[in-house]
DNA sequence: TTTGCTTTTATGTATAGACATAATTGCAAA
DNA sequence: TTTGCAATTATGTCTATACATAAAAGCAAA
């Protein structure tokens, strides 16, 4: 059995991503979850801090705890959620499966990824659409030799970022962000102009060495930008 | 008075962002912790947590708490000195200041960097050169209220990035990623095609809540990407 | 030397209670 | 009606304690 204070924030998460729990609706006083789940204020509390901390709900003294507006922006980077962000930006999220297929990977891809050319992957390619705009396209490879289930996952209900995500908690993580100027095929199931620059985010995630996946993401450039804050380290 | 958990936080961030604690140094345990400051462990567990979740500290069972190895923030600072970046890459390195001139900021600079409109600004625009090729352009808005020796400096040896940052060694920063089609002079100076798409960093700093400076840097796309290594957020 | 067990230790999670603080609500006086 | 004070209430911070758990370290048997 996992831990009740995680337990607690899948719950309301997956309130407010399913969309019961709207921007602005009032989320239960931390007394009330307390006797709900028979623990301590003190556990709630910390939950509570914590989703408030990362904005996914606002608190207020005597006024109580809200699901937050939407935010303006996002650290893009932090994004591996579409639906969640989505919610969260109050904003309709659909995604449509392109094309799927079992590949081996080419020398390139072996390269990136550290396996061996001719690997078995599971290529994906979705976009993803808000408010009836398409906003990324991702394509995407998983490894069958870690995650054997996606093989005949229908990815129906939720895209495959998101199901991997929660069937396969990464450890490590290598990010690149280039520009690329879109080209033909790409502007078309964007709808956006041939040549516009995209910002493209590659990702490629291991799980205690293992790796699990590689993503994709083109974003046209003139919706998009990642923001970050940093701290200077030595 | 502040809270104490705060106080231990500030404590702790700033050994670690002055360098005293460099990355892999042990943090005390939380018992040390806590004899120091005479508080109950779980107040100390609380704020060496939050430090974690957001990357800063590394924790393990039994081998205690280190200060992380840097990983979101490579990726930006990596190209944050130009000539220490080319002297690592064996290439050789110039800046050419194509403009140099002291105005008030507009509006919109004003709403982003939170000072008023009318403050007056040293503006520069500097173009990196490796090799006898153009590899970035460089916008950039000195503060001179927090900065006044900059008026009177010819950057002449090293480009204002790096004398700004052996001068005033910023403890906060927001950043900003796109991607951008290069306009006609972006081209020109960049030579590069008219279009092609461009990674454009935008970096202000701020020191102790002093805003210091804001750069704009445009890299073409072709030839440079940011690279990461990020851990999930808990 | 290697393997397997036990101990130690630092962090992880949780509890029950306490007082502080900010903001709303309602009541009362001007 | 309006202003101002007091009560209420939900969150914020903190304590002292307890047991769980992962990992390192030490020890002992094969």
């Amino acid at each position: 059995m996992k831990h009740l204070h995680q337990r607690i924030r899948d719950d309301i998460e997956a309130k407010i991503m399913s969309g019961e729990w709207p921007p602005g609706h009032r989320i239960p006083f931390e007394h009330e979850l307390m006797a709900e789940y028979g623990c301590s204020r003190m556990t709630v509390n910390k939950v509570l801090s914590t989703l408030a901390a990362n904005g996914l709900i606002t608190r207020r003294r005597r006024a109580g705890t809200v699901v937050a507006e939407p935010s303006s922006q996002q650290a893009v980077l932090q994004i591996q959620d579409f639906a969640l962000e989505a919610a969260r930006a109050g904003v309709e999220y659909r995604f449509k499966i392109l094309s799927r297929s079992i590949e081996s990977i080419d020398a390139a891809a072996a390269q990136r990824t550290g396996l061996p050319a001719g690997t078995e992957m599971l290529c994906l390619s979705t976009l993803h659409i808000m408010d009836d705009v398409p906003q990324a396209l991702e394509q995407r490879l998983i490894d069958l030799a870690t995650v054997p289930e996606a093989d005949k996952e229908p990815f129906k209900d939720s895209p495959p970022g998101t199901w991997l995500l929660r069937r396969v908690p990464w450890t490590d993580a290598e990010h690149i962000v280039r520009a690329v100027n879109a080209d033909g095929a790409m502007a078309k199931k964007l709808q956006i102009q041939k040549g516009a620059a995209c910002l493209m985010l590659e990702r490629r995630t291991w799980q205690a060495g293992a790796f699990v996946t590689e993503a994709r993401i083109t974003y046209p450039g003139d919706r998009h930008q990642l923001v970050g804050r940093f701290s200077p380290v030595a």
